[in-house]
DNA sequence: ATAAAATTTTTACTCGCGTAAAAAATATGC
DNA sequence: GCATATTTTTTACGCGAGTAAAAATTTTAT
């Protein structure tokens, strides 16, 4: 980091003694070049840092080595969570990862794509909003560039889809909820905007069925992602209407459940397993703050890490396989139940 | 949308009937043309979808239109807020933003800054790590970037800092608790990563001490960004040691206070302003999930929309001014009181 | 209608790098 | 030590746009 500035891959060339083909094919592969040069070309690097001007290198180029990573809503910490593990497994990787948020909107979800398309990413890791998602638009960008969806699915779009495995999540907090005490509720949005929530009611009803009990599904209004306030509020109605049959609330995901806490607590209810306590509350993701609410939420984890390797894997091979595979997948991962106090 | 793919802005030039300087002068700058001539081009905009390269429009600005955002730790839900203010604003004034969180690590700040660096943006918006930052790698940063930091500050470091008042936030929940029970007892980190956590801590015994109160305050090990686990555990053992000397506890943050809540809940403590209650808990941020605590928790809450106005806002002029401004300014923003549940 | 002003076109060069082809230099095997 | 294989250099063009200067055109004012 000394002496003058190089402004060029031709003016760093000369520094090292080389000409400026040799040092390009270095940054396009250090190992193409012999190893006396790579060496040579790295004590410059040494000397005078210097980084290919990117906007060049990428304009020729008809794929970057940018992925794109698209989250409906950042400020959910699940998707913090999701985007965190996978940007990480990116960057490893040797590409760049710009992360972008829908914050909520079809709107705002049209723009990301928008925008991504222009930047040429090598692929793209989409979480759609779901409902609200623009679907020909997103049909669009997906013949476009060649994309893996995650976290929730949309029929045939995308080469790929990596979820969690509603069905793994519910059964096991409904036979663990079945088997411990009495059988529970679902509690849920009316109008989700994730697919997902669908899947996990519909789960519900089936596993009920399999165990031979009645299903009762409180479902409450509600618009938006303000889960926890929806939860809130619905939980305050349902209980004073008397709408959960039994002692056992199962909620569609955490953050909802963490609304639902909130209201017994405000109705001087106490939550979990022990006497005196008027409910038991479960749920879906192990949001990372479901360790600390009070009490302690049992529920049915994401394996996040795995979501993480297997989407970025599965966009890494259609990247290498020119942007397209033979046929779509679906990979459903299964859930792990966390006991907790709660239930 | 229709007919065939445009490839480039000659093209594009030909199919509206003007030459490419022309089209070149409208996408810079819309209003510097004929308006009859800007008909013509957003008449072709409309049927064929064109836009220029970005990568070879950059590649000859000295300063592109990205304005970079680097965050300590996105899936901390007050930063995740934070970004999300700010990268609207940012938008909506004709930039792409460029979101990056450094994971609460220092390698990854650094990374991001030269990830950031290399993509020659007009402006960066910097809420660094803190204590852990590598100083003197922001300082260089910042003499080749324009930037702006917010959240936390480091001395003397970028054009400005906007941030939000400590001494307020503190003031305020230790007026409100003094007056409506006992004194608080400060909880915090005893190594904070963050240093408003410092301040924060500076700005109690100040308060106490125009209070005529003796300061007690108590520090908790634990490294990191679990601070709810830290909080947790640091609770755990602070209330086991009887090292409140009142009953009332103000935490340093609300993932802390978060933490506090929970202990207490499993220690089977109640938490509140009423009869029967074993503690007051208060504390300072204002964390979206503050209001689904059990007890709902009492808090100084950031002006979050404040911050990020006047940060986006600083940057802007710091911009148009050519990436300096004659003397570096700090704001602080005032906190608003937040009475719940909790205290 | 005409001169002056404003806008557009033409032409041509630049930016920084990828990349292809042929020539030159260097390394490797026997 | 020599033929062969590998690597590097030389040369040259392309990418998609910004932009400058001069020429041509259109608009506006008088």
């Amino acid at each position: 980091m000394s002496e003058q500035k190089i402004r060029n891959m031709e003016e760093f060339a000369a520094v090292s003694g080389l000409s400026r083909p040799t040092v390009s094919k270095y940054f396009n592969d250090p190992d193409s070049v012999r190893s006396t040069t790579r060496a040579r070309i790295e004590a410059a690097l040494e000397r005078y840092d210097f980084r290919p001007n990117i906007y060049a290198v990428n304009q020729n180029r008809r794929l970057t080595k940018n992925i794109g990573i698209v989250v409906p809503y950042l400020a959910d910490p699940v998707f913090a969570e999701h985007a965190r593990s996978i940007e990480k497994l990116c960057n490893d990787a040797g590409f760049r990862s710009i992360l972008l948020s829908s914050h909520g909107g079809s709107d705002q979800e049209r723009e990301n794509l928008d925008s991504l398309r222009a930047l040429k990413p090598a692929g793209v890791l989409l979480a759609p909003l779901g409902r609200a998602s623009d679907r020909s638009e997103i049909e669009r960008f997906c013949r476009d560039v060649p994309t893996v969806l995650f976290d929730s699915n949309i029929e045939g779009m995308g080469e790929a889809f990596i979820g969690s495995d509603n069905a793994s999540f519910v059964n096991q907090t409904v036979d663990y909820l079945c088997r411990s005490g009495e059988t529970p509720c679902f509690f849920e949005m009316r109008t989700p905007a994730n697919p997902n929530a669908n899947k996990r009611r519909i789960a519900y009803i089936q596993a009920m069925e399999r165990h031979g009990q009645e299903p009762v599904v409180v479902s409450v209004e509600g618009d938006g992602w303000g889960f926890e306030e929806i939860g809130r509020q619905g939980a305050h109605s349902a209980i004073a209407a008397g709408d959960f049959k039994t002692d056992t609330i199962l909620c569609s995901n955490d953050r909802l459940a963490i609304g639902v806490l909130a209201a017994c607590y405000e109705r001087g209810l106490r939550v979990g397993r022990g006497p005196g306590c008027a409910f038991r509350v479960a749920s879906h993701d192990d949001h990372p703050f479901s360790r600390f609410t009070c009490p302690a939420l049992t529920t049915a984890a994401h394996n996040y890490s795995a979501v993480a390797e297997r989407s970025v894997k599965t966009l890494f091979e259609v990247i290498e396989n020119g942007g397209h595979l033979r046929n779509r997948t679906e990979t459903l991962l299964p859930a792990q139940l966390v006991v907790r106090a709660s239930a």
